[in-house]
DNA sequence: ACCTGAACACCGTTCAAGT
DNA sequence: ACCTGAACACCGTTCAAGT
């Protein structure tokens, strides 16, 4: 129990650590989108040659991995966790924290979705997804299915959402995202597809966050249980 | 309104199109994954050098989007036109379609919700299922929301499938795919996540088309029109 | 108009070597 | 254990040139 029994560094000094990377790749997604967090980019942002990388982590896959589950990890457990609150409203503040978190790191959501969540945040979250279902009074089995349908729902929305924002220019506030969506779907042919034009324009009237809620609020009303 | 007024071609033979190239993007995504649809590896298999792709496409990014419209293009429309049918068996017929012809193409369903599905069929197919939910009942707001909500439904749910199926392995038909699942969820600890465990056993146990239909008209139940 | 050769600026990853 | 230099096999894209 010695104050201070660190073994002696013999290499050059530690410079790197699992950590530090994760912060490079995460500031390069965040600027640069899902592309730009390139194994030599994170590299050149810690100020080292790219295979020291390899060090740590055995290859990129492990690196998009590892960052996923630090997301997932920030996660705020607190917003749902109160069992005083009725159920719909704690799956609600579950989805929105959720959204919140992923919407501050855009370039981040195709990575989530390209690969399994199976990590022990995602796995954490998952559990207290199930548990808040069974409180509403689903059995296993629905509880399984209709947490799978929600998790569907979340990160596919905002999946979506990502990938048109990206292909209309590059991130703005909530308020003015309204109307580059107007302005991406202005292009619709309105004689051909009058309806798609009609829902296009309607969409664009509302804040996607209510998008959001009313989605989920159907989806909850699907799954509720009935008498 | 001679019968052959073409002209000449003074350049080398025209071996290519913009048909034999996308023909030859999907094999590639076919039997290697979202990556491998490469232009060099487009280019070598239509026996041209690199750059000849880009006599016919801008960029790589057009050629990914003719090649996501190509397949909506193919999803048949009369499994789900018939408007004697009632309209929740004509949405789960659209829906079920489109999940046959997707997955057809599993390296095609990353790249489908990673630009935004704007071309001609994919709107064709859109103003389709805001018929189907106008013949349901719902209003121009209503509508335009639920069909949104279906289609993020949709294509979530398969591009999760297809994230988890690439990680466990190669493609196996609809029937060994269960056993894959199991086995890929297996790793899940019992004593940390028990309700998770249960759940991925009990997932396990369905086939992934049971599951889809399942929270498919959980979603309709949410959307249909109350009294 | 259609295609090629060569080049540029990137990738992920490996291997041998240095401390 | 930790890091570097150099190399390998890839990318997408551009530019000048040839028919």
């Amino acid at each position: 129990m010695s104050t201070s029994a660190l073994p002696r560094r013999r290499g050059p000094r530690r410079s790197l650590s699992e950590a530090s990377i994760l912060d490079a790749a995460l500031v390069l997604l965040d600027d640069g989108g899902p592309d730009a967090a390139s194994i030599r980019g994170i590299a050149a942002r810690v100020g080292v040659a790219p295979n020291a990388v390899y060090t740590y982590f055995p290859d990129k896959a492990a690196v998009v991995k590892a960052l996923v589950e630090r997301l997932l990890g920030e996660v705020d457990h607190d917003v749902f966790a109160d069992p005083e609150q009725p159920w719909r409203a704690r799956v609600e503040a579950l989805a929105l924290e959720l959204r919140d978190r992923l919407s501050l790191h855009p370039g981040a959501v195709p990575l989530m979705i390209g690969g399994p969540m199976d990590g022990p945040h995602a796995l954490a979250l998952n559990e207290r997804l199930l548990e808040l279902l069974a409180d509403a009074g689903l059995d296993g089995t629905d509880a399984a299915r209709a947490s799978y349908l929600l998790i569907v729902y979340v990160f596919g929305s905002i999946a979506l959402e990502v990938a048109d924002v990206h292909h209309a220019g590059p991130l703005a506030p909530e308020t003015d995202r309204i109307s580059a969506r107007r302005g991406a779907f202005a292009a619709t042919p309105t004689e051909k597809f009058p309806r798609s034009a009609a829902a296009a324009a309607t969409m664009a009237d509302y804040v996607s966050t209510e998008q959001y809620l009313w989605g989920l609020r159907r989806l909850l009303d699907g799954i509720t249980p009935r008498p």
